[in-house]
DNA sequence: AAAGCTAATCTAAACGTTTCGGCGTTGTCA
DNA sequence: TGACAACGCCGAAACGTTTAGATTAGCTTT
């Protein structure tokens, strides 16, 4: 007799069967059951029971082979495979959450799938999920805080095994339906306090207040401030940064210089419009994130204005062709790998068990990139 | 007596409930049925049979009133609503899958979800499935065949009621799963032959003939082509465009000016590096999507080279950003919008049971965007 | 007043898994 | 040689819904 002894190491991830090649194995047993169910049941897909008559089996071997989860003789491997790979049998997913409450499915809400901030984090985050055998049901909520707890409802409705979320923000709703679930709930970008929950945000004050330190350091004083959302912690506190840095350098911030673009292009294009039709207008834009930055820069354009001959420009959020068009655009860049990897193993590990009982809270720190789109301002001849 | 009519209308979308105020209506019945069953089965989540104790009704009276799917009188409405409330009620998805067969779910896999083209499609897919009640569970596949194959296979045990494929590429693996499932099936963006689905493509060849025609006008005749993966439909077509664009002009087309990119930009700035340290170095260059181009002008840029000054650049893909940044890309851009609200109704039309029983393929045209990134080509002093 | 209809409610049988307990067979050890 | 454990396999009971069919009760119709 070949192998009977416990050396197969088998993909618990249905799918990749173990392939045996064990010599000669009596063929002769196989299919000699009743196949009498006539397998037209109800014209859905071939269920386990149908492996099992195929194979001659209970079903709670076919079951056991799937799933590893007990010891199954070689032979009976063998019949079972070949009868799955016969009817082309799929486990259905829907009984086995029904039976084992996980649903190996996890849900991710981000505020805007368009900008590449989150993209980027979206395409880590799956990666990372993937590869431990999780899918990933993705929503974009598009700043709208309604949208967002639709979603959140619509997922944990799916039953998912857990959640990330970006938040577009925060009402009472999200609140209570965070706290309602006994699902683990992972925060990102953007902190909702009180929660509760694990979190892995970026200290967007120190990056702001970095970034126009930096801004300071070339001799601006009327800096340009386009704000994000502000309910949001995230606009919140990347504001504090540009008023701590103002305060730092004994400047009175100036109300009329900050405008609120609420996270989005059209507004940072208006945003930056009313600033930069000031009757003094400001010598440098900060933008608070990367999609407004854009309508910046083209109100900017549409102004006839040049950057950084004009105004210097920088913004929160980096993106991967920031440094090849010009004007080659200071930012301050998330790092969107680490933040993707630590939200998913906080997840993860959330999920396994083993994590402390108390939240955890991740505080990375931005880079500031410092390009061509900043210059010492220019003297204005009049006023 | 109040409203006993059929007047109601109900919003079948689960989590709304009409909020009933009929008046005086005996609460004294309320609770009053044995609520022996002592809620701690397994710590889980409570369920019908919990919502139906405490409201003192059948568990089938709850389903009809949470379905909408039969008549229910205005008090046991009322009864069965606090009820929900009050306990926290949220249905089970997997129990009700496991019944009806259909998961309200629906699979999106696209080559790379960091390329704005993708995104912006997956935006709108997102929107209108989530507004027809349907979640979305999206795979990006980066550019990877056996990922795309893995990633397939994980959305049908899912049970999805439907895909949405943005291929990688295809191979046989690929071809047997979508050919084996029931579920309707949406190609996007590439199509596969003979798989008998439907697809929403571009007409690439013509966009692509276009933009270089427009090239040729300008005066180029050693036009560099930064092609897509080989194996597929996509890149073939564009790369025929490109070459029934030089054979319409007359040129032989010099294979040494064509270089794969693979459609991601790494392998954009080797390519255009190759390009544009050849002897006789092109004058314009074609990239045939918007990832590789960013890596053209970051060859460009590391050459020392100018744009259009020195080689005029056209791409496939418009973005966000192209008109803001300089050099202004000229791009064909793809009808996103178009693509995205038709590949998922053409989806839900086939969920519905709508279509015809032939697959539809919907051909859409490309747009070119002549912007300041093309110039006519400057005499070269030397050979 | 009997019969028939409709509306409102309930009972119970699925749906396709997982998993616990049980039961032969072998093999081991005293 | 007998007791006992380990192994390999199976039967059957959940899991939380939906839904067809049964059962009322209240009306209308003849």
């Amino acid at each position: 007799m070949v192998g009977k002894g416990p050396g197969f190491t088998r993909n618990t991830c249905f799918g990749r069967y173990l392939t045996l090649v064990l010599g000669a194995i009596g063929f002769e047993t196989f299919r000699e059951m009743d196949l009498s169910k006539p397998r037209g049941r109800k014209s859905g897909a071939p269920t386990m029971i149908d492996v099992a008559h195929t194979a001659g089996v209970s079903i709670a071997t076919v079951s056991a082979f799937i799933n590893g989860s007990a010891n199954v003789s070689a032979e009976l491997m063998l019949r079972i495979e070949s009868a799955i790979r016969e009817i082309g049998y799929r486990r259905n997913a829907a009984a086995r959450s029904l039976k084992t409450g996980a649903t190996h499915t996890i849900g991710l809400t981000v505020a805007d799938i368009r900008n590449p901030f989150f993209t980027d984090v979206v395409a880590i985050v799956q990666d990372v999920l993937n590869r431990a055998g999780f899918a990933v049901m993705l929503c974009s909520s598009d700043e709208d805080t309604a949208k967002q707890d639709e979603q959140i409802r619509l997922l944990l409705e799916r039953m998912v095994d857990g959640l990330i979320i970006g938040p577009a923000g925060e009402d009472e709703v999200t609140r209570r339906l965070v706290r309602s679930t006994r699902k683990p709930v992972v925060l990102i970008d953007r902190m909702i306090a009180g929660l509760g929950v694990d979190a892995v945000v970026l200290d967007n004050r120190a990056a702001v207040l970095e970034a126009i330190q930096y801004l300071l350091g070339l001799g601006h004083r009327r800096i340009g401030y386009i704000s994000g959302a502000a309910g949001t912690a995230t606009g919140h506190d990347r504001l504090e940064g540009y008023r701590a840095a103002l305060a730092n350098a004994g400047i009175t911030p100036d109300p009329g210089l900050v405008r609120d673009g609420r996270f989005r292009e059209a507004d940072g294009y208006r945003a930056a419009m009313e600033l930069m039709t000031l009757p003094e207008r400001p010598t440098a834009l900060f933008s608070a994130n990367n999609l407004m930055v854009i309508g910046a820069m083209r109100a900017i354009r549409d102004l006839g204005l040049s950057c950084p001959g004009d105004v210097s420009v920088a913004c929160m959020d980096d993106f991967p062709w920031a440094d090849v068009f010009s004007p080659r655009l200071t930012t301050v860049a998330q790092p969107v790998k680490a933040i993707g990897e630590q939200a998913a193993s906080l997840l993860l590990n959330r999920l396994a068990g083993n994590a402390p009982p108390e939240p955890l809270v991740l505080t990375l720190r931005g880079q500031l990139i410092i390009r061509s789109s900043c210059a010492a301002p220019t003297v204005r001849q009049s006023a």
